[in-house]
DNA sequence: CCAAAAGTGTTGGTTTTACACCCATGG
DNA sequence: CCATGGGTGTAAAACCAACACTTTTGG
């Protein structure tokens, strides 16, 4: 921190967010991409992104993107990692911080009508993306498998209220293997971090199952 | 993404790199901190850091900034957190990548001679640092108590070959508690982490322990 | 009363913790 | 042979996973 701070002493550099927005829809994890539509990689898939304001906080920027996408909502929302390659896009030096959002199905689906550019990719079955963005995927899917069970971040993939199976339906999509259903449960219900609510789920055949919340 | 790339069109924004250099020295979980020679914050104490370069990648930038202050050597380094409130610096915008680095604490001691800007402070006595050094701080310790019992991350606090009970005490200065050694023993070596070397430690009174190493 | 899914009790195995003990070395 | 810390055996406790069972609903 010895150098001076006359702004024209800095060379061209720019700082943007990266969304991983994801979501659990049809029992796959899915991730949020959009196609460019310009150079480089025009046509291409690349996560949603944007410059960080002059005025605007790291959060703050990541929060404008998911608005631009999905309609703000109370997304959880956390930052991921910063990518700072000077090669990893061609026209300057850009440092991208990298944030992974999550979203329930339901409330991404309602953004995606009219949207050609914008579009749901399983985890398993991404296409290639534009420049370093797959490795920052790849991040994001660790980080959510390893939060999973010290933190409480599946519910934000659920509705309000939900079911135990659906909770458990969550868990086993991100990743990729099945659970015991008795020992998932009393795993879950140890934590804490739900509380029944005394309704019962509706409409479905047979046995309803009990709906939880997540506890305030 | 939609913007163009006129570098001209860019506001001034700088891009550091601040680094966490920890050490546990006599017990302590300590930082290296560095007085500050010019405004703002003059002659307070902030983490060692600075510009990331045009061609340079930020691990990059990371490992020249720990070379200028430890002499390069193999320490652990790994990228924290980013931090970017518009306000965190009064000259202009700036977004630090935090990096957190460990040394065993004769490498570290060895660079100290002769550079009176440079202090290691223990965790808990660290002196009001400058911009939003106390927060980033706050993160680093946060993660090494995190990983500790998860990663081999404990190895970089201590020489190519270290006893149990040397082990031991650097997790307990880490976590701030006292453990018990037949768990803490055995936890250790199910792990697969490190072997013993058939060697033990020389100059002690009483049992000589054995000396383990990391497995390559 | 049957099918299907919700929810629970019980068992058995694994892991972790604490305590006590034995071992090795210098003085 | 004593003091001290290194190292290990054992038993109690806590934890976790699997299975089987009971419960509740719609048809």
């Amino acid at each position: 921190m010895s150098e001076t701070y006359d702004p024209a002493a800095f060379p061209p550099l720019a700082v943007t967010v990266d969304l991983v927005l994801m979501t659990v829809a049809s029992g796959d994890l899915a991730v949020l991409l959009q196609r460019r539509g310009e150079a480089p990689h025009k046509g291409v898939h690349a996560l949603p992104g944007g410059f960080v304001g002059v005025a605007e906080s790291l959060d703050d920027a990541a929060k404008r993107i998911l608005a631009d996408k999905a309609g703000l909502s109370d997304a959880w929302l956390e930052q991921l990692y910063s990518f700072g390659d000077p090669a990893r896009d061609p026209r300057m030096r850009i440092v991208t911080i990298a944030y992974f959002a999550l979203l329930p199905a339901d409330e991404l689906a309602a953004a995606l009508p009219g949207r050609d550019d914008l579009m749901l990719a399983p985890i398993d079955a991404i296409p290639k993306l534009a420049f370093d963005h797959d490795a920052i995927v790849d991040h994001a899917v660790t980080r959510l498998r390893g939060k999973l069970d010290y933190s409480p971040i599946a519910f934000a993939l659920l509705p309000q209220r939900f079911t135990l199976r659906a909770l458990q339906d969550v868990h086993e999509a991100i990743l990729g293997i099945q659970l015991n259903k008795p020992a998932f449960r009393r795993r879950m219900l140890d934590k804490g971090w739900i509380e029944g609510t005394g309704e019962r789920e509706a409409g479905g055949a047979f046995r309803p199952a009990e709906l939880f919340r997540v506890k305030s």
